[in-house]
DNA sequence: CATGAAAGATCCCGATG
DNA sequence: CATCGGGATCTTTCATG
């Protein structure tokens, strides 16, 4: 929901340092937003409470860990009933593998992000929804041969900075 | 790089744990993995000097904080010289409303995950992409009408589970 | 790896201006 | 919102088994 509460430039710097240092001490986010820390601290306690603040995450080099592949899927569905998109979403959810999921306008259906150890990993995976019957028609599969960019950080200003600051209203 | 360092059970523990829980306390975390304190603390410690663990980050909940599009945008280039990928990717990464870029085979050169306010804005991004000429040839939007899941957990048992794990190599 | 200890930093929460 | 505490907790390191 959009409008629960309304969040003014500090609160917007606390979430934009957030993104980018997770793990950083209460006393340094609140001089890095030019405030004192109480006061910081009783924004910082809304913002969790609120579920602004979803949660915090460490992020891990994958590279370092095993070899995997990532693999793009478009999906088409049978039949475009509400019980047919409610089962796939559920399958989706349930699927480790799959790291994205967006429901999308356009020919297809959905488009997938997944992890797998190979594309062998993956073609078993994807024999399993198959054969699982969860209403798949078409996929097609595109395999990511280079990842380029994974942003863990969303563009506030970019996405807040024309409509949502308080611009000129009552300027006297 | 794989391989440089050797992980064991413990330690991916500790990166499950984290992924889940980036701002749990060192000793909650060494209870989780059943570790005592420092050892847990000398592996949490390497873990982050090698960038196993790359960082930690707040995730926001969108949806309360402003309206907002997110758009898959397939992308061909006109040519495929080093030197236009480079500077196509160079951008996307300079690029902060794109979230994600992947270089893929079949057919579409690249892969976009893209964050706007709305449709407007996102086709303004483009619009200015193809006057800055980065060498885009063709693209095609699918405009996400619901984003089903945003993983920001990596299923490392699946990854690593048969082939990393001390199988049973010398058993007697 | 487990335990224990201890200095220092951080956290949480008041009270006050 | 700023400043100032202070007790609880967490962090980091070290010594010992």
């Amino acid at each position: 929901m959009l409008g629960s509460m309304k969040l003014d430039e500090i609160d917007i710097r606390i979430l934009s340092a957030l993104q980018r240092e997770g793990r950083i001490t209460k006393l340094k986010l609140a001089e890095k937003v030019n405030l004192s820390a109480t006061p910081c601290w009783e924004r910082l306690r809304r913002l969790e409470k609120q579920g602004v603040i979803a949660g915090y995450h460490a992020t891990l080099d994958l590279s370092q860990l095993a070899r995997f592949t990532l693999v793009l899927t478009e999906i088409s569905l049978h039949r475009h009933q509400q019980a047919d998109f409610k089962r796939f979403e559920q399958t989706m959810q349930e699927t480790d593998e799959v790291l994205e999921c967006y429901a999308t306008g356009g020919g297809i259906d959905y488009l997938l992000k997944v992890i797998a150890r190979d594309v062998d990993h993956y073609q078993r995976l994807i024999d399993r929804l198959l054969t699982l019957d969860v209403g798949i028609d078409r996929y097609f599969t595109y395999i990511v041969t280079k990842p380029i960019k994974e942003s863990r950080e969303v563009p506030l200003t970019a996405l807040m900075g024309k409509e949502h600051l308080p611009s000129e209203e009552k300027l006297s």
